[in-house]
DNA sequence: AAAGCGTGGCG
DNA sequence: TCGCCAAGCTT
């Protein structure tokens, strides 16, 4: 196995991004609060959010004091609004649970609504600065060219974390800073459409490049087409119960333009049914 | 364990 | 234009 760690921690301490979570006094709670965001959202829309986000609940207490119908505001457009809704409840755990202090121990964040592998040890290490494999979808790829020789990952497995431990630093510090640098060189050089490996500082040692880039295929499911889903009908659905009036609509009234009734009835229920949605008295709204 | 879940920017 | 993609999680 090479030495990654050298070349990856020195190209970081050069080319790391300015981020407001990377600064060492933003928090436990910030931390977790930008991880929740950041699942599947990009950097660049996440940060303004996230800082609105703070500056109305500060802690894990004052989130969890509110509903779960101001958490679903507040998340706008971020999309993927199951994950207000869980990081509300996580807030919730958090004050109950644990005297309102985000939880340093990895089972104890797993535990937490909305929080798996990923998150758990992005928070203990980039929170708490402790010593675990993070692995997210640029670290598998980064692993998946540089070790294994593929143009793409698999699909995520419990494996990936037992990879990134064996090329881990021993060092505790260091292990965090490798941690970051490998997600880092995934979102910034090692990227999944047009990578710049002349810029990579892992090029020497890169099993990928040594074998030629072979496209070696995409184990991922290809995402479904978003126009005409369900996804867009609860999408829409939702939009309208966060910006309505008096904080509820009509249930008649909701999507009644909408081309396929029969879809637009399955968002509704499938909305209620995920907790995003009450239907009361005819009216729809987000949970109280 | 594979499918389902939002939204918007980019090549 | 439009398919691909973005710090995943739950069931």
């Amino acid at each position: 196995m090479p030495d990654l760690a050298a070349p990856l921690i020195a190209w970081y301490r050069e080319n790391a991004r300015d981020l407001p979570w990377r600064h060492p006094q933003f928090g436990a709670w910030g931390v977790l609060v930008s991880e929740f965001m950041l699942q599947q959202t990009p950097v660049g829309r996440v940060i303004p959010r996230l800082e609105e986000w703070l500056a109305r609940w500060p802690t894990p207490t004052a989130l969890a004091g509110a509903s779960p119908a101001d958490a679903v505001r507040q998340w706008a457009n971020l999309g993927y609004p199951r994950r207000a809704l869980w990081l509300h409840r996580a807030a919730v755990e958090i004050r109950d649970r644990h005297h309102g202090v985000v939880p340093r121990d990895v089972e104890a964040l797993l535990a937490l609504t909305g929080i798996g592998d990923y998150t758990a040890r992005a928070v203990a290490v980039f929170a708490y600065g402790d010593r675990h494999p993070v692995v997210d979808t640029n670290t598998r790829r980064v692993l998946a060219r540089a070790i294994d020789g593929r143009s793409q990952p698999g699909a995520a497995s419990r494996r990936d974390l037992a990879t990134m431990s064996a090329v881990l630093p021993t060092g505790t510090a260091e292990s965090a800073v490798f941690n970051a640098a490998a997600m880092e060189l995934g979102a910034l050089v090692c990227t999944a459409r047009s990578p710049a490996c002349e810029r990579c500082p892992l090029a020497a040692h890169c099993a990928w490049r040594a074998a030629g880039f072979p496209d070696t295929g995409d184990a991922r499911p290809r995402q479904a087409r978003y126009e005409g889903s369900d996804r867009q009908a609860r999408g829409a659905v939702l939009k309208i119960l966060r910006e309505a009036d008096g904080h509820e609509a009509a249930l008649d009234g909701v999507l009644a333009g909408w081309p396929d009734a029969r879809q637009r009835d399955r968002a509704i229920d499938s909305l209620i049914a995920d907790g995003l949605a009450e239907a009361i008295d005819g009216m729809l709204r987000l949970p109280r």
